[in-house]
DNA sequence: ATGGTCGTTGGACGA
């Protein structure tokens, strides 16, 4: 049984005491983190070796940030850490190849406001991650796309559908180019085992959100049809949103037999 | 309550 988890860690540096316990009993095979918001000089490397865990980082200064870190019997190879072709300064990608499996980690923008320049940057950025996809999926049929989409697929994903219609992270655009890249061949594998509203990944630092249970499921753990079979269950783990000091995000988890 | 809270910074900016 191999565990696949994403989580959006909000700094490295802050969460790694949260990181190391997390691991210790959920014990995923691959973790996939975002917002490290550290250089990868800076990132705590010998920490989670001493944990049983193999690093890959892909880091800039103040923000985003992306990582990978393995305990599989097969060592990373071709890793990519930016899409192909697209110019861009901010460290959102990293994807690596493990024995058969390909795992692609993904901060995708926020996009801020809907009509504004980071809006316009983030539906670019999906469609070229789409196309991207594409040739990624032709190459690897075991594929698991994961990571903080910020993106609500759909209106039982928020809490408050009418209060945040139209707005960024729920907006159609948004949506559109989501299932632009599960019509490639990509399954949200959440939504193979639970038809439920009300289940988030993410609540706002502010208003007491998480203790009035006020989120978002943006976090994601997509799979290519090949692996569908394999999946046998995908949770969010609440828990760690409750701890002193959490990260804004819970941790997404998928167990596959493989 | 047209705000709220974090993290990185060392004043805002991003989320």
């Amino acid at each position: 049984m191999l565990k696949i988890a994403t989580w959006n860690v909000n700094s490295i540096k802050v969460r790694l005491p949260q990181v190391l316990d997390w691991v210790a009993t959920a014990r995923p095979g691959l973790l996939c983190l975002q917002e490290i918001k550290t250089v990868n000089d800076n990132f705590p490397v010998q920490e989670l070796e001493d944990a049983g865990y193999q690093c890959q980082v892909n880091g800039q200064k103040t923000y985003n940030g992306v990582a990978i870190l393995n305990r599989t019997p097969h060592d990373p190879v071709d890793i990519v850490d930016a899409i192909p072709g697209l110019d861009d300064p901010q460290r959102r990608v990293l994807a690596a190849t493990y024995g058969d499996l390909r795992l692609v980690n993904l901060y995708v923008p926020n996009g801020s406001e809907v009509g504004s320049d980071k809006y316009a940057y983030k539906l670019d950025w999906l469609a070229r991650l789409r196309d991207w996809l594409a040739e990624e999926l032709a190459r690897h049929p075991q594929l698991v796309v994961v990571g903080d989409f910020n993106i609500a697929p759909e209106d039982r994903d928020v809490y408050d559908p009418e209060g945040w219609q139209g707005s960024v992270l729920v907006s159609e655009p948004e949506r559109a180019a989501l299932r632009a890249l599960l019509d490639l061949g990509l399954r949200d594998s959440f939504r193979l085992f639970d038809d439920s509203a009300g289940q988030y990944s993410w609540w706002d630092y502010r208003a007491a959100a998480f203790a009035r249970d006020r989120g978002l499921r943006i976090d994601h753990i997509l799979v290519s049809e090949a692996l569908t079979g394999a999946c046998k269950s995908c949770v969010i783990d609440k828990v760690p949103r409750g701890w002193e000091r959490p990260s804004d995000h819970a941790p997404v988890i998928a167990e596959f037999d493989l």
